[in-house]
DNA sequence: AGATCATGTTGACCTCGTCAACATACACGC
DNA sequence: GCGTGTATGTTGACGAGGTCAACATGATCT
């Protein structure tokens, strides 16, 4: 990786088992994983990992998170690029969003799997997918301002998108939709729809 | 449950085996179901399962199916009960769609992580959550004939629903939304989105 | 009643997460 | 440069859990 001088016996095992995890992940599920598999593509004992995490959830805690962190940055990317107006800016943050989770389908699993992380609500994951929250309220603002988007709580409509492009991105990774469809005009259509959902009305009420 | 006749030593120990292991799913998260535990739940030994499901993997498929099946009648209930008009059946059955969620989130997980279960594509599993999205596609089409959502292929918003509404009930059960928030008012809010989307536009396109 | 198959039990094995005891290397003060 | 302590890594062991094979027993049919 970066340059992180060799220090000690290992030199950075904790980045490194970060990393490991996660390339395990992607190559074959999360299920891979084991503390001593992780251990030995290091050349390390299955023990070392125990180091730098108390236990095998607080790594893949960190996995998530970093998980997270890609995904915001990625996001970044996408729209810092080209200062569009109108809608654009959310729309292609909510595609960008659904190809990251396809990209990496079982990363992505992770950062969503409660079941085999948080023992309790972690701080570090909540910070995270936090920031990724931030990210989508100051876009929907900014949209707010330009008069493309309905007023309202930015919070709430966050939800609502982070829902809309989560949702897709959960069913078409965990094979529940029909290979045969367009994926890609399938986002479309619910970023689509999903901005002229938000264009229309006021928050809540009936 | 119903009257299965008390045959052979237990009587059908096949469905006790998946009703125990929902209860047990609801009441300890999915990590309390072990084979050891449910058999003793039951009575049973350690490896009586196994006279019924191939392997543990198969027996949370049938948990999992068994979920895809409740949540399909209680959709269904909530919509046939008042044959009401307008955008009404859509709304009612995404609301229910979510408290399902929220009501048995251990199981509705498990419903999803793949991860756990789908060695493959396990057909039953496809099949259950495929009858759901028929039911979905079938009050579609409802109220596209009746004008008030907009003409385009049923299936892909179909999908657009459901990614809706998955996404959120996923969103709260993995608890990424502020537990200050209303939860009732932002299931109405996105319905409403939603909705508001579908009546708009035509399919894909840009 | 006896044969046969479905169903359940027990013992054993392997993998895995994890801890305790032990080993070692780096850092720092002399 | 040289001890000494701490951070880091190793090994052995344990307990939990999934699963299989060998064995046991109850049901069913003739």
């Amino acid at each position: 990786m970066a340059e992180r001088a060799r220090t000690y016996h290992h030199g950075d095992l904790r980045a490194a088992l970060v990393e490991e995890a996660a390339a395990m992940i992607s190559e074959g599920g999360a299920a891979s994983v084991t503390m001593r598999a992780i251990g030995g593509r290091l050349g390390v004992s299955r023990a070392a990992p125990y180091r730098h995490f108390p236990d095998k959830a607080a790594l893949l805690v960190a996995v998530a998170v970093e998980g997270f962190r890609r995904l915001g940055r990625r996001l970044g990317a996408s729209v810092g690029g080209a200062p569009r107006s109108n809608v654009e800016r959310l729309r292609r943050m909510g595609e960008e969003y659904v190809r990251f989770a396809l990209e990496h389908p079982a990363h992505y699993r992770l950062m969503w799997g409660k079941e085999a992380i948080a023992r309790q609500e972690e701080p570090e994951l909540r910070e995270a997918a936090g920031a990724l929250l931030e990210q989508l309220v100051r876009v929907i603002e900014l949209h707010q301002k330009a008069g493309e988007i309905a007023p309202g709580d930015p919070r709430s409509q966050a939800y609502v998108a982070w829902s809309a492009v989560h949702g897709l991105a959960s069913l078409l990774i965990e094979g529940q939709i029909d290979p045969n469809v367009d994926v890609e005009a399938l986002i479309r259509e619910t970023t689509q729809t999903l901005l002229h959902g938000m264009r229309a009305r006021g928050p809540a009420g009936q």
